[in-house]
DNA sequence: GTGAAGGGCCAC
DNA sequence: AAACGTGGCCCTTCAC
């Protein structure tokens, strides 16, 4: 492919070319820099493509000459890229967003993401890759040479070959999103889409302001863990050397506590009925009778905090802010749910110790607002069951209610047991649970478990055969979709039993957890509009939470706005029952 | 040494 | 096959 591009490294051409550019529906967009972090880099191209030629705009010029976000010489090319038309075509445009905002100060406005859209259109499928250059294979059956993209863009003269393959990535976009946008359109996936570019901003913003974590405190209790975990280590390092008495004569038997072969044989030798995988559900029962298993359980509770939740968080801290800053995969699951990583702020322990780490900064506040139920209220939406909607517009606690309905008390004579049938119930439907799994969490007999789903389902007919349909559907479509569309492929053998029933479960699954991610993501493209303006900034998301940061003096009315954009969002999709948020202000994520 | 796989456990 | 879904991270084990 010939490739026609100019570069630029002045005001006057960067003006014209602005001018001409801004006359065009669509733009293809890349950025090269010299780091992956923005805290850490500079942008040293901007590439704006019509597809037919390539600006490539030099910033290190314009940088020498003044601060870039205050630099009167790129106004033009700031308003090309804040405006929502031309739509900005990136791949993986978080990225580009990112340091656009960090060095531009500029929130990139209409994006048409190619990596995101591939992704809603692989729907799930973990075969496909999504780099640009495995998307350009799929969708336009050229191959493109990635091999400059690790070149050094930091050097005074960039080669031609390296602008020219600057270029190319840029104008690429244009006939990529030609081929993208035909695919989305026939999958019933423009919506969805949507809802997924409306994001991107919330959430480069969100990485760029990053998490406060307060160093002291998470080192104070990492100290506090330690000395238990040395403890408990000892304890049960002598409990499982008692089992192998001639090894123990000749001082040798240091058993890897971490090693799953060495426990397990230590276990056997003190006659313990190891089952055939040692995870906690399976030892909890045998804890009772035996101290050594509950000592082992409890070794491997500290271990994990101290290994996951250890020092190693302490190394994400950015210096430059002082603040973790976390990845976000906007499409982390097939379901729609976003995943994190380096590190994933998403499983945090619910523990106090260490939630009250992360906190407000100076003067700060944290609001911390969380759907109350979100899941089970989109089951109620669905399934339009009369009861199960009636559970939540009598306001009182759900899981009494449920109890109530189906054992047919009065909500005041609920037992504890039977409120707790009903709560794991409740919990379990969204997952597709089975009579085998639910009489093992509740250690009922198989036929008490039995009868007790049995009432639960005829209690909500309208849930059963919604739940029922879905598997049904799954079979016949091998799909599933949330209510913004998104959409979940199945592909497995036609008499593959295990597969099958995991699709039927998926099934029931995809359809509301996925919808749960389409509310949340709603809401922060709500919230981020409510929020111009203002000192609240973004610093986490999971799943159903969202937690800001703002000026004390603002956390009130940061609180409201979190609110509403919140409930906003769910109104939009949950109409039969209310939309409840729960929303507090506090120093730390804790309290 | 490096990397994948398996087991285990944290979150929602 | 925990017949309850989605992730990420840590450790050990094992192959290269």
């Amino acid at each position: 492919m010939e490739i026609y591009f100019q570069l630029i490294t002045d005001a006057q051409t960067l003006q014209k070319a602005c001018d001409q550019l801004k006359t065009e529906d669509f733009l293809g967009f890349d950025t090269e820099t010299t780091a992956l972090d923005p805290y850490e880099g500079e942008i040293r191209l901007i590439q704006l493509s019509t597809g037919r030629e390539t600006q490539v705009i030099d910033l290190k010029p314009f940088a020498e000459r003044e601060s870039l976000r205050t630099s009167l010489e790129l106004a033009p090319l700031r308003e090309l890229l804040s405006a929502p038309k031309p739509i900005k075509i990136a791949h993986n445009a978080k990225f580009d967003a990112k340091w656009i905002l960090h060095h531009l100060d500029v929130e990139i406005g209409g994006v048409f993401d190619t990596l995101l859209a591939s992704q809603l259109i692989a729907a799930g499928d973990q075969d496909r890759r999504h780099s640009l250059a495995e998307v350009t294979s799929y969708f336009l059956s050229t191959e493109l040479d990635k091999s400059e993209q690790v070149s050094d863009w930091s050097a005074s003269e960039l080669s031609q070959s390296l602008i020219e393959y600057a270029a190319r990535d840029a104008a690429t976009m244009v006939p990529l999103r030609e081929k993208i946008i035909e695919k989305l359109k026939a999958d019933g996936l423009i919506q969805v889409a949507k809802l997924e570019f409306d994001c991107i901003v919330p959430i480069a913003a969100m990485e760029l302001n990053g998490f406060y974590l307060d160093e002291a405190r998470w080192r104070e209790q990492l100290e506090r863990v330690k000395i238990s975990q040395s403890k408990v280590a000892l304890e049960l390092q002598q409990m499982l050397s008692a089992g192998v008495a001639q090894a123990s004569l000749f001082g040798m038997t240091e058993i890897n506590l971490d090693s799953q072969t060495q426990v397990t044989d230590a276990l056997k030798n003190l006659g313990v009925p190891v089952p055939e995988t040692t995870r906690g559900w399976q030892l909890q029962p045998l804890a009772l009778e035996y101290p050594v298993v509950a000592k082992l359980l409890e070794y491997r509770g500290v271990a994990k905090s101290l290994s996951s939740f250890g020092e190693n968080i302490l190394e994400f801290i950015q210096s430059k802010t002082g603040r973790i800053h976390s990845d976000f995969r906007q499409i982390g699951a097939p379901t729609g749910r976003f995943s994190c990583s380096k590190p994933n702020i998403q499983q945090i322990p619910h523990e106090e110790n260490y939630r009250r780490c992360f906190r407000a900064g100076d003067g700060k506040k944290l609001i911390i607002a969380d759907y109350s139920q979100v899941e089970l209220r989109i089951l109620a939406e669905f399934s339009n069951d009369q009861n199960f909607i009636n559970a939540f517009l009598s306001g009182e606690d759900f899981h009494t209610t449920a109890a109530a309905q189906v054992f047919n008390v009065k909500p005041e004579d609920v037992t504890p047991d039977q409120r707790s049938f009903a709560k794991r119930l409740n919990f379990g439907v969204v997952y597709g649970i089975g009579s085998q799994r639910f009489a093992m969490m509740t250690g009922l007999k198989q036929t008490d478990a039995e009868d007790i789903m049995r009432r639960y389902f005829a209690t909500y007919r309208g849930l059963d055969a919604w739940l029922r349909d879905a598997a049904r559907k799954v079979v016949t479509d091998r799909t599933a979709r949330t209510a913004s569309g998104r959409m979940m492929r199945f592909r497995y053998d036609e008499d593959d039993r295990k597969a099958i029933s995991l699709a039927q479960r998926n099934g029931k699954n995809m359809p509301i957890q996925g919808t749960s991610a389409d509310i949340l993501k709603r809401a922060l493209h709500l919230l981020h509009r409510e929020m111009n303006g203002t000192s609240a900034r973004l610093v986490n998301i999971v799943h159903d939470e969202v937690i800001l940061e703002a000026d004390a003096s603002e956390a009130e009315s940061t609180a409201d706005k979190l609110e509403k954009a919140m409930c906003a969002a769910g109104e939009e999709y949950i109409s039969k029952v209310p939309v409840k948020v729960d929303v507090k202000i506090a120093d730390e994520w804790a309290k």
